[in-house]
DNA sequence: CGCGTAAACCAATCTTAAATTGGTTCCCGA
DNA sequence: TCGGGAACCAATTTAAGATTGGTTTACGCG
């Protein structure tokens, strides 16, 4: 006549993870600990993530762990070296030249049900309070673009541009130079890049996520680092 | 009265080097190895090399090597595996959307140094009298006008989609799929690409480096291998 | 003094092996 | 029959040592 009780500690469950309680830095414990820390089955466990995993809430990769944001590129090591000839201008131009290539690609490849999924992130986005939260959801937006994609290769260069930009110094740059006003622009230009992905018009898509990488890298090119590599 | 016999040396040191009598797979011995092959000491073979590197006719990278070719991208090993998962039109697709803008690029900030070069590398692709040679020559054809773009982000993306490519399988397949009389129209195209960077038109640049990928990608979706990723 | 040589040292990369971690299979017991 | 547990598999990371191009230093020779 009960429930199963697997089915009601699941909800506790998920929220729990999703609030961060197990993880400082967005990284999850390895699945063997973090069931005994939950006093479940690593089987139990599982079931729970995979769920998680695919409605997008968490990122997960072979050899490497859980996330609850997208994950490290492989072998960011190797990274470290070229962050440090890089400016934020370089960056800048490569995306500029990759995502809106990648939003038109996601437009005319996207499933119906990655697109549901991205207009529920670009609320996210929306609705974000403050700075550090919307980095967070901007982040999570632009990569399910290039997930959406549909090519490991282009994938894995937005990843290793991700990771670069995430390497660099200057991310506190950013946090200083933006405002909010300048904030609640990104959202509108966030919805329409979702807009134009989901109604499958690549050409509407592609201009409008250049037309949102224009404004990030204006905002940007206020900082006097703009030109300048890290270099500690 | 007498030249300096160091002087003498170098020319034939040039051509031994570059003939390929040291390498078998395009790539040099160590310069302390290749010094005493030579009988010459490091300083000298250095000042050689220094030179050959200069004009473009040699690549060196720190701990990695003295190449014939460009270089494979530090951390090759960490693509295989992502090579096995790609088809031959993940990467053209890639191919597309990068390199134009790299062209572009190329041609709005390549020195006329560079440009020079380029004609010079373009020249050699058109003399190319069998296959091999000219895929030699196209790659560094290539290369070089990623390196002409003058960004480290963009020139380390670049090389990662050339190491996926030599890293699968169907270069095989291109050769086979590759006629003679496509080649020479992949020669014409070349220098309409070499041109218009030279004479630094961007949106040229990027519409011919355009045309050209998707002549090589129309010659190579033939292959029946268009859609399969390796997969041994 | 000046210059090149050799050696030592530095820095970036590669290679290898071990450890970590998610993914899978298998067997057993309730 | 189903879930738990263990063992095993596969992808990745990490750490240490070796390799290699780059740089400095000190010495010897003209």
């Amino acid at each position: 006549m009960a429930l199963k009780p697997a089915t009601l500690a699941q909800s506790d469950l998920r929220a729990a993870i999703l609030q961060g309680d197990f993880s400082t830095d967005g990284r999850l414990p390895p699945e063997r600990v973090l069931a005994e820390k939950l006093a479940i089955s690593r089987t139990q466990l599982r079931s729970v993530l995979d769920a998680l995993a695919k409605e997008g809430l968490i990122f997960r990769r072979h050899g490497q762990g859980t996330f609850l944001q997208p994950p490290p590129v492989q072998g960011a090591e190797r990274l470290s070296a070229l962050a440090r000839r890089v400016s934020p201008r370089d960056l800048m131009e490569v995306r500029l030249d990759l995502e809106p290539a990648l939003a038109a690609h996601a437009a005319t490849r996207g499933s119906t049900e990655d697109k549901s999924r991205l207009l529920h992130l670009m609320e996210d986005s929306l609705m974000a309070p403050d700075l550090e939260s919307y980095e967070r959801a901007d982040d999570i937006f632009h990569y399910k673009i290039a997930q959406m994609a549909g090519n490991p290769v282009f994938l894995s260069l937005f990843e290793e541009i991700r990771t670069l930009r995430q390497a660099a110094d200057w991310k506190r740059t950013r946090r200083e130079a933006l405002g909010l006003e300048e904030l609640a622009e990104f959202s509108t230009l966030h919805s329409a890049i979702a807009n134009a992905i989901c109604a499958g018009s690549a050409e509407a898509a592609r201009s409008a996520m250049a037309e949102h990488l224009q404004q990030v890298s204006h905002a940007l090119r206020r900082s006097d680092t703009w030109l300048e590599s890290p270099e500690m």
